[in-house]
DNA sequence: TTGATAGGGCAGCCTTGTTGACTTTCCAAG
DNA sequence: CTTGGAAAGTCAACAAGGCTGCCCTATCAA
């Protein structure tokens, strides 16, 4: 399909000629793609009386256990108060688990319980499974550029802690 | 976490191994890159009293004007109502314009005013500017993927939808 | 001991989504 | 020319999940 490996960014300035309609098509298929991604743990967690703000938790306990409030805060970029609540009825419900933190007793780490674990994965299977299809569809190539845009696209600080993330050990 | 998920390539040459955490860090991608997306035209908004249901309207109406009310509800996909209260806001200000249909004179057809198109502009020139900003650092190579994967991941009918809008004539 | 930090709780507000019920306007078919 | 149904709009009520502001406790570190 695409004969021509170019690439880009590094060395000679490519001439890219950005017309305002290809960025509007660009955005508008941030807009749709994104809802679709949302689409499928939506329903589930619709069922269950959650919204996006407790997958949201979930997701990233899930992949950080035992991280901090403050910490989780800080990558959600939400308030204290708006996470408390959040958190309060994961908690409540007995999907997270919060321990008095062992070097700072004033710290909550937080981990998932076992039913936590359960939805999470259920959640995050919905999602990968649509994730993996685009990918399978799109081939790698297109999904290195998928990763390399949006990547570009976040402000310097968020992407650092993107990028902290993807290096989190196993 | 590491269960590997054979995916067969387009070509058939060559083996893509997607891990779950391949997945993961896409999906993280995309929850930090669309913050990002919406976090200029937010600012803008915020000044002004509206929200991010404001943009979208003006969006969609400056992108097709005169288009129904009934359209936009399904290119936005919420309720008449939830879109009602919005709407008003932006009639009662002065930025829309409801017109009786000529065809139809019980639909009404959007538009946007110079103050409606002044507004639109402003938003969607910060949203352009970062995603102008991120194709140019990825390179165009990596911005057909990046389309490629998101239009992947449309359902098939909000990828109709999707197409439908690409095709307007200028 | 004292100030700063982590977290929780409470009160109240806003936006934007939802359902349901109802009315008005209007086109088109019988 | 009447009438059924579609399109639009309105009202009421509710919920999720953002926000601010303020206050409290526990704890750590200087």
């Amino acid at each position: 399909m695409q004969e021509k490996v170019r690439i880009p960014g590094m060395g000679g300035e490519d001439l890219l000629f950005l017309t305002d309609d290809q960025l509007r098509r660009g955005i508008e298929a941030m807009f749709f793609a994104y809802r679709a991604f949302t689409a499928d743990p939506d329903m589930i967690l619709a069922d269950l009386d959650y919204g996006r703000a407790h997958h949201r938790a979930l997701h990233f306990i899930n992949r950080d256990p035992g991280l901090t409030v403050t910490a989780l805060l800080a990558v959600l970029g939400v308030t204290k108060q708006s996470l408390n609540r959040v958190l309060r009825t994961l908690i409540d419900d007995g999907l997270v688990e919060s321990r008095v933190g062992r070097r700072d007793r004033r710290e909550r780490q937080l981990h998932l319980t076992p039913k936590g674990v359960a939805l999470e994965r259920r959640l995050s299977e919905a999602q990968r499974a649509r994730m993996r299809a685009a990918y399978r569809k799109a081939g790698p190539q297109a999904v290195a550029g998928f990763r390399q845009v949006l990547e570009a696209m976040m402000d310097p600080e968020m992407r650092s802690q993107y990028q902290a993330m993807k290096e989190l050990p196993e």
